[in-house]
DNA sequence: TCTAAACCTTTCACTAACTATAAGGTCAAG
DNA sequence: CTTGACCTTATAGTTAGTGAAAGGTTTAGA
């Protein structure tokens, strides 16, 4: 299969492809005589394997512990489980910072007038010299 | 004012401090016989701006508009309100995304025996060739 | 007076995960 | 024979800085 066949299967960018390949996230898939990257079923299931990694979030990082424990027989689940588990616990913190950015962010929403004078409690907010926003 | 000052001040490390100067995002200081900077209140209040826009969240194209509509006495401050509210919106996006994510994992979670057993359902699933991990 | 530490300067390279562009070779259809 | 859709590579850009190299300046202390 020709790269862009493997795209569109995956749903893979044909350069996001070439460039797992290029960081050696993936096998390099042979090449026939034109130049031409020919994909083996194997490196397709890799890809999808990719895919489906990114689109949980996975770091390509994680992706690569991820990969290594599915090609590994002598894996223990309780790896994979203990790498998901942290993974599940910066998303819990990521949410807590962007709840706490939002919180901030509609107090002040609700102290600026939102009309056509310049008053604005927001930019006085923010250009006042007190040590932290949150204080 | 040197800049090690107005880093400990602001708490903006020094290069930053220089990072945005070259791109342009506050005004160059005048420079001393020695080549050093040299603060003024003014550059000090931007920096201290700017510290504040980023803790809150904003991106440095955004916190250019905001010193724009700082330094304009002629804004509107419904111009601030909906730059503020379109970026509650993108928290509010962003939070979701990732609550799906930690749904599905957390799922994927009470799948997984977690022991010395290769076998392993996340593995499985990230492996499998679906159109998509949610489906 | 000499020296060492603590400042300051610049430029380049690196981070994550691609995407865009340029410049070119190959292949299939009309 | 040409057009367009493929494929190839290398390079640079994206975000928001950080780290390192290599050097000039200032200040405090012996």
């Amino acid at each position: 299969m020709n790269i862009g066949a493997v795209a569109k299967q995956t749903g893979l960018n044909a350069k996001t492809i070439r460039y797992y390949e290029s960081i050696n996230l993936v096998d390099s898939p042979p090449r026939r005589e034109n130049g031409y990257r020919e994909y083996s079923e194997k490196n397709v299931q890799q890809l999808w394997f990719l895919r489906h990694a990114r689109q949980f979030g996975f770091s390509i990082d994680e992706c690569r512990d991820l990969l290594s424990l599915w090609a590994n027989p002598n894996r223990k689940s309780v790896e994979v489980h203990s790498l998901v588990t942290e993974k599940v616990k910066h998303i819990e913190q990521h949410i807590q910072e962007l709840r706490q950015m939002k919180k901030v962010l509609t107090g002040l929403l609700d102290e600026c007038p939102g009309d056509d004078s310049p008053h604005c409690s927001i930019i006085a907010r923010l250009a006042s010299e007190m040590e932290s926003p949150n204080g």
